[in-house]
DNA sequence: CGCGATTTGTGCACGCCTTCACAAGCGCCT
DNA sequence: AGGCGCTTGTGAAGGCGTGCACAAATCGCG
């Protein structure tokens, strides 16, 4: 890690403009520390000023090692003997997640799961910030959701053009995800979540991550039918193995 | 693949009573079964009568190479030079997930996401229904959602029994959530698919698969953040590397 | 001031997954 | 009947990720 970036005074501000252009952080890594972000917050709120790489993968439901070793990857911020400065890690994971500004988000598809999203607070407090949300339905436009009007899709140029949007999320049927995407792109969004359950084709810039439900239903039927052919086989044993908690990121 | 199961018949009904124990599939494969099984559907709609692995795999946005190896797998259900029967794959693949028989899901937490999730009807076309509705709320217990009642939380036991539910789906807030899934477990339940941002603990035979928008975001806010350090750096390639379409499957 | 307890950071080996590249197999056309 | 083009299935190589095990570092205490 060339660039350390030690928080000398502790608090926040010291952040110069130019950013430092990141080590390439493993994929797994990355998927990783939002977890270690969420533990951290929980211990932090139950008082503790350190926490062990032990401590924190448990908290976090991963193994210490992988823990540590992906710490270690943003720049090394625990004591030898002690354990990780809670607030100081907390700031140092929030900064490589680029979270010290609050993102905005757009979301599109104003429907059953739309309308859940638009009212979870869990994204506020997490970083984000719904600042527009869009549908294509005329009955729907205009309609207030937690204070946000739903805007006409067509609308979504003009939006984009005032305030930035960070992310772009597709709450829409499958059949108009894609052209939603197209908009999106259009509009100069470069992240997308996508919860229709189709395939998104965007240029290279743009990432997306998807999210289906039924794909972990489906994945959660396989483990239950493979159970279930191996209940009258050998040792029934349940330590060695497979059964259990996998994340969802990539 | 020692069982060949080939449907003759076409239709389904010569499954045999004993599964024959799996082959233990990777876990990456199993986890892209899903989207090629969605990918084969829609391309049957399509009337599609075979389809080759460049055609399939480029409708569920993997590598070729990938998807053939996947399907070699659980043996291989491919004419060379013509491609895969679209039907006979798309049979196989429910086969091994477990889809033949539709697997009832027990849904605990009708809050905002809970109420989306409970009316959602890409659950029922992809082998799964909702067969009962759990809450702790008293106001919530007695309201009837798309043809559910929702029950009360220490029901679960008496419904459990009656109905086996093969998938728990925990759409609580996170501090309720491990209780939840104690309880879900006591009843049986040995697949829980979990909303709460929160990790759960529970037995090694219990498969737990969770799911987080938050730290979607958050990674797609990772991506953002470096895309945006990048911006001012020499060649803006951007061809190599990252920027793609990862599902959220393990 | 030194020693032991504790915990981080990491070298290393192993296994899984991806990807390339190609031989083997199949159907169609002549 | 034979050849040709197309597509599958797979061997092999390389890369990535995981987890062990341990040296280095730090703290606290006698
Ligand atoms: N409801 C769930 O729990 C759930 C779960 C998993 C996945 N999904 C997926 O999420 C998506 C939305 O589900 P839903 O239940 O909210 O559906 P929905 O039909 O209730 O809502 C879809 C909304 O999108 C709007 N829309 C349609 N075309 C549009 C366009 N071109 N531009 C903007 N808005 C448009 C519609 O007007 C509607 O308001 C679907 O793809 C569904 O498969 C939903
Ligand atoms: N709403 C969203 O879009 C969204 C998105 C991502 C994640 N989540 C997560 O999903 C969960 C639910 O979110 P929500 O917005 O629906 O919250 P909510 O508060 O609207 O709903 C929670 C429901 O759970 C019920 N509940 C509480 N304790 C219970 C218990 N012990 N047993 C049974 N039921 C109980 C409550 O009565 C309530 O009806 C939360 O953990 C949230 O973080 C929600």
């Amino acid at each position: 890690m060339s660039q350390q970036r030690h928080g000398s005074t502790s608090g926040n501000g010291d952040r110069a403009g130019a950013v430092p252009a990141f080590p390439d952080l493993p994929e797994a890594t990355i998927a990783r520390l939002p977890e270690y972000l969420r533990a951290l917050h929980n211990l932090g709120e139950g008082g503790a000023d350190t926490i062990s790489s032990e401590g924190l993968a448990a908290a976090a439901g991963v193994n210490s090692a992988k823990l540590r070793k992906d710490l270690s990857h943003l720049g090394s911020y625990g004591t030898r003997g002690v354990g990780y400065d809670v607030a100081l890690l907390i700031e140092q994971i929030e900064y490589v997640l680029g979270l010290d500004q609050r993102r905005a988000v757009g979301l599109v598809g104003v429907g059953n799961l739309g309308h859940a999203l638009a009212g979870y607070d869990g994204f506020a407090s997490r970083g984000f910030k719904i600042v527009a949300l869009f549908d294509a339905d005329p009955a729907k436009v205009g309609e207030r959701i937690h204070g946000l009007v739903v805007r006409h899709i067509d609308e979504l140029p003009a939006v984009a053009a005032e305030e930035t949007l960070a992310i772009g999320v597709i709450a829409t049927p499958a059949g108009a995800a894609q052209a939603v995407a197209d908009e999106l792109v259009a509009a100069g969004v470069t992240s997308i979540l996508n919860f229709a359950p189709c395939v998104l084709s965007v240029p290279a810039n743009v990432d997306v991550r998807k999210v289906d439900l039924a794909i972990e239903l489906q994945i959660l039927s396989f483990h239950e039918h493979r159970k279930a052919s191996l209940t009258a086989l050998p040792g029934g044993r349940s330590a060695t193995g497979a059964g259990n908690q996998e994340a969802v990121g990539s």
